[in-house]
RNA sequence: GGCGCGUUCGUCUAGUGGCUUAGGACGCUGCCCUCUCAAGGCAGAGACCACGGGUUCGAAUCCCGUACGCGCUACCA
């Protein structure tokens, strides 16, 4: 178990969004951070300036928070380990990386980009096993360092990797991985902009941030290698590693914005309760050993481990997104409903009326169990907020026959004969025009559904009717009556 | 090409050597309920556990190989 309590950190880099992948990642580090007493940390990693996009980490941030997942640390409520943005870090990247040179651990580079395409180019023709810079500048002079430095050429500082060494990671998800350093790359510490990689980034921050586990995505685990050499040229203790499986398209290829929407924002837009998405991702490579499948966000966290983390990638599947939407959209109350629906009317242009907490909530009650999104109140059930303007069609051939339209008069005779009804009245004034026309109810109710809703699909009509009123029972009657021409 | 990871119903998954004629969920089909549609209940189709070898009295589960998929292979993260 773990002893020291847990700091964990989701490192986003600064895109423009949050992507599906990037929150099932900050989930995970935020449950395990919860579950065992944490700490969950936000750090920005915008150490790469030409993919800089503006309004990205306000954007990134409010995705998270929309989703629930607060951190106790992070660029926009500070912490004792600040600052979170790398950009903000530099002199800290260049103090530990002149360190590693002195140590003769890492080495100024003055390759330019031509020499070293054209390195690639000739290990490529000689079919070598593996493209790898080939040391050249770790052999210079230290005259011709001082030269170059002074003369003020352009320099990246390498990480310079001793071969035939056994890199072994112990990952909690994947078990022993073991590498071999010979495969592995002088990569480049500090790029010529002086502005660090990546992996130097990380492996400082995660350290002076004091991280214990390092939890983020597959792609990362080829270049773990790299990380744990520099934690042991630092003389550093390594955190633990865990990584997590890819999230795929339905042909299995990584998720890509080619298939379909990535960003968190486009499933909040497209009407997903941010519960149904926490809930369906949390279990795209994980579950807690047993058939449950609804969880709220208390529930993950008192369910969550590491160790029951799947190793292969999961299709994101929206059919499932989509039940799970409804389960979590029926387990609300009215009340939770009636401020979520009044939120999708207020963007709405298709409802123009106002209607009335005490309206809706009826609406709410009938409508509860057909929906599975919010706005479906709308599409599903037009009627409650409009008059049908069109009766559909395949109803109408089945249900609308020429005895109708007198049948319906009488009907409608019968309802304006109550003074208020109630949904009990209304059914005995409708069973008791059909024993008078001496026809069965069903001949009354499927056109009285047409007449009142357009619709053939539905609540009750005795419930759309008490809901509608009275008045607007009747005049949509009368309305169909004119309407429909056979 | 090299290195690494992965592979159980269409999809998400349970399964950690005998409890398995491989269980659940989504989706699909049918039935029940019923004024319709949902929800709910019941039933069903759907996986030769990628393939081939071993180990073992016994393997989806352990080992080896092959295939396929994916990731990395940048002065991107």
């Amino acid at each position: 178990m773990i002893n020291k309590e847990p700091r964990v950190r989701f490192a986003p880099s600064p895109t423009g969004y949050l992507h599906v992948g990037g929150l099932r990642t900050a989930l995970y580090n935020y449950l395990f951070a919860k579950h065992n007493n944490g700490k969950f940390i936000l750090r920005i990693e915008d150490t790469d300036r030409n993919r800089y996009v503006e309004g990205a980490v306000e954007n990134l941030i409010a995705s998270l928070k929309w989703c629930g997942l607060e951190y106790e640390e992070g660029p926009d409520v500070g912490g004792a380990f600040g600052p979170y943005m790398q950009s903000q870090r530099l002199d800290l990247y260049k103090k530990y990386s002149e360190e590693l040179i002195k140590n003769g651990l890492a080495y100024y580079c003055f390759c330019t980009p031509e020499r070293l395409e054209a390195l690639r180019e000739e290990q490529q023709k000689q079919k070598l096993p593996q493209a790898k810079y080939d040391k050249h500048c770790l052999h210079l002079s230290k005259e011709e360092i001082e030269n170059n430095l002074s003369k003020g050429v352009s320099k990246v500082i390498r990480l310079n990797v001793q071969s035939d060494q056994k890199i072994i990671i112990d990952d909690i998800i994947r078990g022993r991985v073991e590498f071999n350093s010979s495969n592995v790359d002088d990569q480049v510490l500090i790029k010529s902009d002086g502005y660090p990689t990546y992996h130097l980034a990380n492996v400082v921050d995660d350290h002076l941030m004091q991280i214990t586990h390092v939890v983020r995505g597959e792609e990362w685990l080829s270049s773990t290698p790299k990380h744990i050499l520099l934690y042991e040229y630092f003389g550093w203790e390594k955190p633990y590693f865990a990584h997590l499986p890819l999230l795929l398209n339905p042909d299995r290829s990584k998720l890509s914005k080619r298939q379909g929407d990535v960003a968190v924002e486009d499933y909040r837009a497209k009407g997903y309760l941010k519960e149904a998405l926490v809930n369906f991702v949390a279990l795209l490579g994980w579950n807690a050993g047993d058939d449950k499948e609804f969880y709220n966000m208390n529930e993950l966290i008192e369910r969550f481990s590491l160790e029951r983390v799947n190793k292969s990638g999961a299709v994101f599947d929206l059919e499932k997104l989509s039940w799970l939407n409804a389960e979590h959209l029926r387990k609300k109350t009215d009340e939770e409903i009636l401020n979520l629906l009044k939120v999708e009317i207020n963007h709405s242009s298709s409802v123009i009326h106002q209607y009335s907490d005490d309206y809706l909530l009826k609406v709410i009650a009938v409508m509860k169990e057909r929906v599975s999104f919010v706005k479906e109140y709308l599409t599903k059930s037009p009627y409650f907020f409009e008059a049908p303007q069109e009766y559909d069609k395949a109803s109408l051939e089945k249900n609308w026959k020429t005895e109708t339209p007198p049948q319906l008069e009488k009907l409608n005779e019968a309802f304006s004969r109550i003074a208020s009804p109630s949904k009990e009245e209304f059914e005995k004034a409708l069973t008791e025009t059909a024993e008078e026309l001496n026809i069965g109810k069903g001949k009354l109710i499927h056109p009285l559904r047409l007449a009142v809703s357009g619709m053939s699909a539905g609540p009750g009509v005795f419930d759309i009717l008490v809901i509608i009123g009275k008045d607007e029972t009747i005049k949509r009657i009368n309305t169909s009556l004119s309407k429909i021409k056979l």
